[in-house]
DNA sequence: GCATACTCTAGTAAATTGATAGAGAAATAG
DNA sequence: CTATTTCTCTATCAATTTACTAGAGTATGC
């Protein structure tokens, strides 16, 4: 199970997406519209933003805003910075391999040969899933009804 | 990422398949070969047992062994039994459902889209592995260097 | 220079994790 | 029948993580 931190980071991430373009969001406004705790998002927002995905501006008129294109950040890029690996065990993480250390013979580890597929099924997921595709993904699935609708 | 507990359950289960029709097997070896602590995996084993997928036996003679066919238990099983839900998130699983308190509309959730696929793909591989068949593959992958051998 | 808005360091209560301890109960050997 | 073996079960515990909250600080712009 993800964190409430990760998944707000990621609800965050997907508003700061649907709103690129049109200038600053105040931590204020993000937060009350996603149902996120102010001061929690803050530290969220910041994290982000010094890890390069988002840019910020003070005083008024201010507030966060993506520091790239909406095509650019994956859902994989920001789970791994506010919770780590994707993979279920450390021994089959690429981006942060560790053995374990109760492991006898790592290639005959057959919990090993299981989770490492769920590890690139996972990847394989959310490091193919960007902000501008999944909020594309989103209209389509929402507008689908009332298109069909025209039909009828 | 998945916890120890959960870790060492998949690792006791896996141990108890390759013994499977050669009667018990004593905690304290169990624990010795898998590298886990004794007094731990005595509470693992007894959660397994209590769910049904072990059964054991006291006194001289005694120990665990699998209360049914090592093809009929799943690692997926294990690991809800120990853990809980696949499911990256609480709105996605479909064994313990619960709906997001933060979530304005469900449906038009991006999060909720990428986390079930996520979810779906994980179930595919973790309910579709079982004991028997995680086995033979790794004498598989085991056996084929020296097979390989044989032909140079 | 004052209001606005982000920045950053601390702190903290509750839950979870990863165990350990020890008394108890059942099965078996002799 | 009793000593030994082995599982059973409840309790406890320290360390870590999670999910926040507080508040002082700093930059921006009108």
């Amino acid at each position: 199970m993800l964190s409430n931190k990760v998944k707000y980071a990621l609800k965050a991430m997907l508003h700061l997406a649907r709103e690129h373009g049109k200038g600053p969001v105040l931590i204020a406004d993000l937060a009350e519209k996603e149902g996120i705790p102010k001061k929690f998002l803050e530290l969220i927002l910041l994290e982000l933003r010094n890890h390069g995905l988002l840019q910020s501006k003070k005083g008024k008129g201010g507030g966060y805003s993506l520091s790239m294109n909406p095509d650019l950040i994956t859902m994989g890029q920001i789970i791994r910075l506010i919770e780590g690996p994707l993979a279920p065990l450390p021994c089959v993480s690429q981006t942060r391999y560790e053995r374990c250390s109760d492991c006898v013979d790592e290639a005959a580890c057959g919990l090993r040969m299981i989770m490492k597929e769920v590890r690139d099924a996972t990847a394989r997921i959310l490091d193919g899933a960007n902000l501008k595709d999944l909020l594309e993904r989103v209209e389509r699935t929402h507008a689908a009804p009332e298109v069909a609708m025209f039909h009828i």
